[in-house]
DNA sequence: CAGGCCATGTAAGACGTTACATGATTTT
DNA sequence: AAAATCATGTAACGTCTTACATGGCCTG
């Protein structure tokens, strides 16, 4: 259906996956985008609007009621949740890992020692930021409630979690590399 | 020099990094890349010997030899180093973080929780087949060795260091979250 | 001289960023 | 009536993937 090429898809698949929980308009979208999944896979308004027109066209989401302002309110088809399933049972044909910040890290023999320290406690200085602004994202969506496996939320806060864990990591690995420069 | 688009530029800078330890060509480059910063930031094979040229056009880098089978060996001139520590020193221009994997633990309640319990078992066996693998190149690198920060390696040992920590962060957290789902 | 490795390249198309464009409706 | 917000779209361009194409050199 879609050609043999990019079995990744991603943002299609961010997008049947907010309208998998209820229509939505685009504008709509992009608002709850940056609350949820924007941490894990960021898309600009452009990208968004012509990835819905798609995904319109290839019949995987359809235009479920026209509003004010030309507003087009989208809901998901029965080929996409599908197409949803199918990608998430599908990890194999992921895009692979990239990480600019990695590869600063590979480089950082190119400038002088004491620039390169200053760098990495940038580094643990910008983690501990991110774990404040996510304790803070999920002290608000959880308003201190404990959640369950069966709640609607449970795998968004679990990845959550994950962002919380990987800057724990990132600075205390920032930290001991600052520990051996010396 | 490059337009005003795409600050971030990364194959590029991972062309002009590994040149920048000594002349090479495209094909040499490609072996480096798969035990070094492959890991980071892949490339493929067409990717690689475009940017080259890309690069020779640009004046950051330039053909020093040319051997059999047409092998040109290229090496960085005085503005490839500079445009290298300008971007090793410019880290708020970076793509944005993205994973497919985080994406889909978003959307793991779209499937039977059984099903989803095996998703993230595979998750923390793949870590667990990373951290062997890495501590293999480990090994193979430093062949026992300690390594100082004066050492050349050092920067691309600490990156390694850091895929190591990744795995062992996310082995943990993939079965927290199997544990939480009983 | 055949097979394997060395070595580079082109082309099509999907994905992502940036900038710009347009107009309707609601609020103050 | 002006300003803010709602709401969608186009165009240019850089990046990445996939597939295909081409030929030289070396070894058995």
């Amino acid at each position: 259906m879609w050609g043999p090429y990019y079995a990744a898809m991603s943002l299609r698949i961010a997008a049947l996956g907010l309208l998998s929980e209820g229509p939505a308009s685009g504008y709509d979208l992009l608002k709850h985008f940056e609350e949820s999944m924007a941490n894990v896979w960021p898309a600009t308004q452009s990208q968004l609007y012509s990835e819905l027109n798609k995904l319109s066209d290839g019949g995987l989401i359809e235009v479920s009621a026209i509003g004010p302002r030309g507003r087009k309110e989208y809901q998901i088809t029965d080929d996409g949740r599908a197409e949803l399933v199918r990608w998430v049972t599908s990890p194999q044909d992921d895009p692979p890992f990239r990480s600019a910040a990695l590869l600063r890290v590979f480089l950082l023999g190119l400038i002088p020692a004491e620039q390169a320290r200053t760098h990495l406690e940038g580094m643990a200085a910008h983690s501990d930021a991110e774990i404040a602004r996510l304790s803070e994202l999920r002290e608000s969506l959880t308003c201190g409630r404990a959640v369950n496996p069966s709640d609607e939320a449970f795998f968004g806060l679990a990845a959550l979690d994950y962002g919380l864990r990987l800057n724990a990591m990132q600075a205390q690995w920032a930290r001991s590399v600052i520990d051996h420069l010396e």
